[in-house]
DNA sequence: TTGTACGCGTTATCAG
DNA sequence: CTGATAACGCGTACAA
C-alpha cells in the first residue's frame, strides 16, 4: 500500500515548477499568494476579482514571465488556435502565393498554420490527414486530390471545418474558393484562335482532376466556338508535372503537321515546355505560340514575356481562411459558411501569342 | 456539499465517449472489456500483455476507429512532434524551396511544422516566436533578423533545441545551417571584372544583416582583387526587396558616369531590377550586365537567361531539420549538434553578363 | 499479466 | 471575491 497517494498531502506547500522550466499558473499563484484558480481568472481575465488581486497577479506572472500552456489549455478547451493546410506543393508559384495568403490572415487572428504537401499522391494526402485530426486542428483548408472523396466526407461528417481550395468536391458538405477553370480555358484558347491559329495543342494537368478537366472542358469548347476540330494528337497529359510537360513538347515538335500553339495548363508545366522549346531552337512566338495558366512573377521576365490566364491566388488564400474562421467561430451556422465561391481569371496578354 | 464529487462514483458503467466524437482509450477499453491502462499499454506497445487481450484492444481500436488525442499525449510527455519554421517570406524561391526541404524530412520523421512568415520585422518576429514557444513546440528552424539577437539567446538558454538558417548569429549555442555568402559574392564580382567590367554596381540587402553584410564584403573584396575602386555612388541598398531594386535600378541608370554591370543580391530584387531595365529599354547584356545571388528556376527562361549565384535552398532545409533532430533526440549531447554548417555556393554562367 | 490511481497545466464549477 | 477541486485524455508507477 503506498505511503503517499497525492504529493499534494504532504508537500502542499514544496510544489516546484516543473522540469521544462517554464513557470505555470500555480507558480503565478504561489509568488501572489492566491490558488491557482484565482491566478487562472485574472490572467484569463473571466470570472471576478478584487483589484488588489489582479495586481499581485499580474505582477507574479510578469516577474516569472508566465505564458499559458497552450497544450494543457486545448485538452480542456478542445480548441487548438491551430489549422492545417494541404496542399500538392509548396514549390509553385499558385501554392506559395495561396500559403502566404492563408497564413497572413491566420496570424492576423492568432491562429497557427501547419503545412503539408501531398504531392497529388493520395496515400500522403491520407496520412497528413490522419496526423491533422489527431492533433485537433480546429480547421482544415485543402486541395483535394482524385480518391480522396469518401475519406473527406468522413472527416467532413464528423464536424471538422473545412474549406476547400482550387478544387470542388460534388456533394461534399465544404466551402469551396476555387476560380472558374472553364473560363480562363475558354478565354486562353479563343485569344489564340482570335490570332488565327488553326491547331492549338493543350498540355493538360491529370485526367479526373477538376481543374485540369473543366480547363481541358474550356479549350475543348473554345475550339468548337472557333470552328476548330479537337485533335486527339494535339492533346497531351503533363499530370501537371514540369519533366511530364518536356516530354509532351517534344512529342508534339516531333508531329509531321505541329501546333502552331500550344496551351500549357499550369506554371510548372510552362517551366517544362520552355525548357524543350529552347532545346529545340524553336522560337516563340515566332515559330510557336505559348499559353499558360497561372501567371508566377517571371512570366513578365521570360523570353519573350508569357502569355498567362492568373488566378488571384494569394486572394484565394485570404478567403479561404477567412471562410475556414466563420465556420470554427460560429459552428451552429456553420451551412451559411459552406458556399462554393468561384472567383474569376485573367488574361494577362504579353509577347508569346503572336498572329499567324 | 456536493452531491457527486467524482462522474466515476456513480456512473462507472456508464461512461460516454465525448462531444468531439473521437473515441478516446476508455471506449476502447470498454468494448475490449478490459481497463484503459491495459489498452494504452497495448496500443503504444509497452509494458506487459496477454496475447489474447492484444487481440481484444486491437480489435476494439480498429472498431471504432480509435486515434491518439495528440494533445493529450503532449501534456503528459512533454513533446508535441512540431517544429516551427519561421522564415522571411515563404513567397521567395530560396525560402519556399527550403521549406520544401524542412518539410520533407519532418514528414519522414513523423513530424508536422508550423509555418511563420516574419517578413523581416523583429516584431512580427518576436511575436511569432513567443506563440511557438507556447505551443511547446520541439524545436526551431528560423532566420533571425536583426533585432532579436538577445531573445533568441533566452530561447537558447531555455533549451529549445533550434537550428538557425541562412544567417549565423556569433556566440549564440545554436546549429547553422548557412553558405558561404562572402565566397559567392567573390565569384561573381570576379566573374564581372574578367568579362573586363570595370565600373561593378551592387544593390546590397538590409545593411547589418548577415548575409547581406558579407555579400558586400565579397564584392568589396573582389574588386580589391581585381584593381578596382569601390565607388559608394554604385552601391545601392534595396533591403532585400523587389520595389527597392526598382529604385535603386532606377538611380543606377540616371548616373552620368553608369555602371556597366549590376550584382544583384537576392532573388526578388533580381526581379525589380530586370523589370526596372526593361522600362527603360536598357538591353541586357548588351548594354548592361546583371549578376543575381539566388537561382531560381526562372533565371533560365528570362530574357536574356540569368547568370546566378546558386545555393542549395533544398538541401538546406533537409540539413536543417535533421540537426534539429539530432538535438531534440540526443538532448544531453545536444551540443555535438551544435556546428555552424557552411556550404558552397555555385556560380551558373549563362547569358547575362557580356564582355565589355 | 492486469487494474487502479495520479499527474501533466488548464479551465470552470461549486461552495463559502 | 476567493479557494478547492473535477475534468480534459494519456502515460505510467504501483499494487494486486
Amino acid at each position: 500500500m503506498p505511503v503517499v497517494k497525492k504529493i499534494e498531502d504532504i508537500v502542499v506547500e514544496r510544489y516546484t515548477s516543473p522540469m521544462t522550466g517554464r513557470p505555470t499558473l500555480r507558480d503565478v499563484a504561489r509568488r501572489a499568494g492566491v490558488s491557482a484558480g484565482m491566478a487562472g481568472r485574472v490572467l484569463g481575465n473571466y470570472g471576478s476579482y478584487s483589484d488588489v488581486t489582479r495586481r499581485k497577479v499580474q505582477a507574479a506572472a510578469k516577474a516569472v514571465a508566465y505564458s499559458p500552456n497552450v497544450i494543457a489549455r486545448a485538452l480542456k478547451t478542445r480548441h487548438t488556435k491551430t489549422v492545417g493546410v494541404l496542399i500538392p506543393d509548396i514549390t509553385t508559384f499558385f501554392w506559395t502565393t495561396m500559403v502566404r495568403g492563408i497564413q497572413d490572415r491566420a496570424a492576423r487572428d492568432g491562429f497557427s498554420i501547419v503545412l503539408c504537401n501531398s504531392d497529388e499522391e493520395s496515400h500522403n494526402e491520407k496520412a497528413y490527414l490522419r496526423t491533422l485530426v489527431e492533433r485537433s486542428i480546429d480547421g482544415l483548408i485543402m486541395c483535394p486530390t482524385l480518391d480522396i472523396h469518401s475519406f473527406l466526407a468522413r472527416l467532413s461528417r464528423g464536424g471538422t471545418p473545412l474549406v476547400l481550395v482550387d478544387r470542388h468536391v460534388p456533394g461534399l458538405r465544404a466551402a469551396t474558393i476555387r476560380v472558374d477553370n472553364r473560363a480562363g480555358a475558354v478565354e486562353a484558347v479563343t485569344h489564340l484562335a482570335a490570332l488565327g491559329h488553326r491547331r492549338i495543342a493543350i498540355i493538360k494537368g491529370i485526367d479526373g482532376v477538376e481543374t485540369s478537366d473543366e480547363r481541358f472542358a474550356g479549350y475543348v469548347e473554345a475550339l468548337r466556338d472557333n470552328g476548330l476540330k479537337v485533335r486527339p494528337s494535339l492533346v497531351k497529359e503533363g499530370r501537371f508535372l514540369k519533366n511530364r510537360a518536356i516530354t509532351a513538347t517534344q512529342e508534339l515538335l516531333r508531329m509531321k503537321d505541329r501546333a502552331s500553339a500550344i496551351f500549357v495548363c499550369n506554371e510548372p508545366m510552362a517551366s517544362g515546355c520552355m525548357l524543350a522549346l529552347k532545346e529545340s531552337g524553336v522560337r516563340v512566338p515566332q515559330d510557336i505560340s505559348l499559353i499558360c495558366f497561372d501567371d508566377p512573377v517571371w512570366a513578365e521576365y521570360t523570353s519573350p514575356p508569357l502569355t498567362t490566364v492568373s488566378q488571384p491566388s494569394y486572394t484565394m488564400g485570404m478567403l479561404a481562411f477567412d471562410y475556414l474562421l466563420a465556420q470554427i467561430t460560429d459552428r451552429n451556422r456553420k451551412g451559411k459558411y459552406l458556399q462554393d465561391v468561384v472567383l474569376k481569371t485573367t488574361l494577362v496578354v504579353r509577347e508569346s501569342c503572336a498572329k499567324v
